[in-house]
DNA sequence: CCTGAAACGACCCCTTC
DNA sequence: GAAGGGGTCGTTTCAGG
């Protein structure tokens, strides 16, 4: 589908805030309320806007701990096993396969190292897995709620330096 | 700040659907929309509900191609240099300084592997940057909206197997 | 623009320390 | 008897058509 400017500048705003009205997004984008919600009702049914969540402090929750866990796999091990079994861990916040020597790249969160360990532990148990190789998250520099850049706006990037 | 499992429901609840009335929480919960509005003000004064926002689909944005950079600096980085840096990128969507060989890992997003390319290119050009060890993502297997899992309920994780 | 519904605040009640 | 948490009600504002 095509989305203008308009739907951009919408989504940015509900990425930002997604209980403010109607009238408010209006405001910043130009537009009246009810132009606003038709287009964020075609934005939910073109499946640009999945749906709205409240972004909680995983701190605050008792996630205090993350890493990341290179996963290496049997030769034939299918995408759609490996799926299947780390959605099995809520720890396991997301995964994907990847390029390189790793098979599959997952993303763990858990409430101190002990307890990334017993993950690791019992993922690295698992029939396909070969080995494991995983790196403890110091300190988070970045964690942006995504949505508010601009692909095809052309500003890909800053330029730094 | 303490969390009962009230509190621990009604954020499960918010972040399924940010977008519920009090009253249908109160009803999943057993509170009255009255007493849950009350919590969910405390939520957020005490920081456990950062905000609400929209889930958006990155595809449907033309963010079709993502990738895992691992950075290897020089000696005497700060963690602090790292972020200001990567903070430039809007392509650059997570960080976190690691422990293992690299210094940090880097998730991007951008809208085709050319992106991706030029994303990195840049990256490797700074100063402190060493080298760069990169990872397309082939598919993405899990991709968690975090809140949903309740660590303090001693369910850490399923027992596959 | 109009209607129904939800948010919001005020007030009272109950419990607990 | 004071403080914290919950329920009820009335008003205002928003969503939705």
């Amino acid at each position: 589908m095509e989305l203008d400017q308009l739907d951009r500048d919408i989504i940015a705003a509900l990425v930002d805030d997604a209980r403010q009205t109607y009238a408010e997004i209006g405001q910043q984008v130009g537009l009246s309320a009810s132009a606003v919600k038709r287009r964020v009702d075609r934005l939910r049914e073109t499946g640009a806007i999945t749906g709205f969540s409240a972004r909680v402090s995983p701190q605050a929750l008792g996630w205090t701990t993350e890493a990341y866990v290179e996963l290496f796999c049997q030769g034939k091990t299918k995408p759609s096993d490996i799926a299947l079994a780390v959605n099995r861990f809520p720890e396991v916040v997301a995964a994907a396969t990847i390029t390189g020597e790793a098979d599959a790249l997952l993303h763990i969160r858990a409430t101190d190292v002990r307890h990334v360990e017993r993950v690791i532990e019992r993922i690295a148990a698992m029939a396909f897995v070969v080995r494991t190789k995983s790196s403890i998250v110091l300190s988070r520099l970045v964690d942006t709620p995504p949505g508010a850049a601009v692909p095809e706006a052309r500003n890909e990037s800053a330029t730094p330096g």
